[in-house]
DNA sequence: TTGAAAGCGCTACCAG
DNA sequence: CTGGTAGCGCTTTCAA
């Protein structure tokens, strides 16, 4: 490339990465550019970033759980705020291996930032991505990693609130959809604490309901449903919650007079349903926020990690409760 | 790392590489294992590729459009059938810039297959990710762009089934939904021209319906329903059906029988509405099929980019039509 | 069976 | 102001 130029490799290095210590005459400059246009020169990310010692790539597994619409504008969000700090922001696809043996492949890469979605990262793996040059881990989860930082989501909280507000209506037993998905365990099981821990002490008893996100699995549930004698149910998210809302209706049960239900999530289509979806409304962070935490852990690693309390959960009350 | 074992970086590269060509006594073996576990040693992907002279990731920008569970799920697959072909799947945030443009982004990770989901890249784009080493090029797209493999998602299909659909049902004034969200005109632009294909001739007539994604935007488009005089909508894809289908019913129009809605994607919670969302089921390629072209494409570099249309739709009669 | 050394593409120092 | 050159971590050929 720089021998098509008539310049040496130098030049054409100081050229294309605007290097203001050295100044460059016009026209090499020109002949430069020239040249990279005519040969479609693209500089080699790997040669540069070994040759630098660190890269700008922000690492982010692509969660081992199905995720939904709010998760995705989420992600959307923070790589167009990481994009304007000029990282990089690679989605490592590393599905079916757990987290500690993924890390392994993460830091292959050498990433300066890696942003682990879920549970499943342990300290282990921490320590392995620290040592391969990692300069910030931060973990949004459930809970904290021993040497990360943590964005805490804390899903007690949303199955607190949505427990409360059954309480408060004046049902005292309750039902906690359970998704049979794998993965989602981790998010259902505090869903789930929260709601027994809102009802604890009142009197109230708390069911948990198994269902599978498909028609025949909510209408098996349905039928059972006289039995049951709930009259209230939290369905997990607005997803579970329309499908299950959707098969009671069908078999005769009066929403929310009978049974009362919520979701969480605040999605769109839950507003659509009659009655309309009662829900938890949840706060992700900002991707801006994120960014910057994840800027300022870069540039001082010194820093102990923290941990943030990152979600916010409010009952938006609509007509199934 | 090899000072530490006490043998020589070769070696330690032969050991970790299992290579076969070598033979490495069983002690010296077990002595890299060890300090390399002690170490936390995990090798450098960019020095590695940068001596190979050649990488197996597979690049995937993420899509500039709002993309469904659909997208997502055929994703998923994807990432494990290539990941089970020893290829590594990294995906590019690269928001907000247009393809050609981007494409020089992605080649500085000298990926050896760009899939590029959209339209967006042009031929220009295809020549630098070609030109810096990529081995496969391929677009999922609605048109074949110079040079790349194309995985034809022909979206006209789409609109043609649901246009015979309707007009089969009898219908002659037909009002199709046209996003107003950014991104998505190159899918709703075909699916309207394959509605207009079908209704050709049949002395039905064709409306364009700008509406967005929110409640108001229905209400308002509800409103001037009875001016419009539409006996049949399509509605672009079923979310967007499904929130029509609520604003007309709130204005008090009659489904099917003053206004017949289909939808399109098939999704699970179009089938939980009252009456069940007619649809047009679209099939995806799957993920194994996607990564066996990819791998072949890299593995016979020369052989001519192919064309494929891969997209199956078919009409899921249900209620609202 | 192991070690020494070259070189992948790039940047940063230092000499001209 | 520009060119030569060392060296980032790795693999691979050649020699010992």
């Amino acid at each position: 490339m720089a021998r098509l130029a008539g310049v040496s490799r130098a030049t054409v290095s100081y050229v294309l990465n605007k290097a203001t210590a050295v100044r460059i005459s016009e026209p090499t400059r020109r002949r430069v550019h020239a040249a990279a246009k005519e040969l479609g020169y693209v500089p080699h990310a790997a040669a540069r970033s070994l040759r630098a010692g660190h890269s700008r790539v922000v690492l982010m597994p692509a969660p081992g759980f199905p995720a939904g619409p709010l998760y995705h504008r989420f992600l959307g969000d923070l790589q167009l705020a990481l994009g304007r700090l000029d990282y990089t922001v690679v989605q490592y696809g590393s599905m079916g291996v757990d987290g500690d043996e993924a890390a392994r492949a993460w830091a292959e890469l050498r990433p300066v930032a890696v942003l682990v979605p879920g549970p499943g990262l342990g300290p282990q793996g921490v320590t392995v991505l620290k040592r391969s040059g990692a300069r910030a881990v931060v973990t949004l989860g459930p809970r904290p990693v021993e040497g990360a930082h943590a964005l805490l989501m804390d899903f007690e909280a949303v199955g607190h609130r949505a427990g409360s507000h059954l309480a408060e209506r004046g049902r005292r037993r309750v039902g906690v959809v359970v998704p049979e998905e794998e993965g989602l365990a981790a998010f259902s099981a505090p869903r789930l604490a929260g709601v027994r821990r809102a009802l604890h002490g009142t009197g109230a008893a708390v069911t948990e309901l198994p269902l599978a996100y498909d028609e025949e699995s909510a209408a098996r549930l349905a039928a059972r449903w006289p039995g049951l004698g709930l009259d209230a149910v939290f369905a997990y998210n607005d997803e579970y919650a329309m499908l299950l809302m959707r098969a009671l209706q069908d078999a005769g049960v009066r929403i929310p007079a009978d049974t009362a239900v919520i979701g969480a999530d605040d999605l769109m289509l839950g507003r659509l349903l009659r009655p309309r979806l009662s829900t938890v409304h949840i706060d992700l962070p900002s991707g801006r926020e994120l960014a910057e935490l994840v800027d300022r852990a870069v540039r001082s690693p010194g820093t102990a990690p923290g941990t943030h309390e990152v979600l916010g959960a409010r009952v938006v009350p609509r007509d199934s409760s």
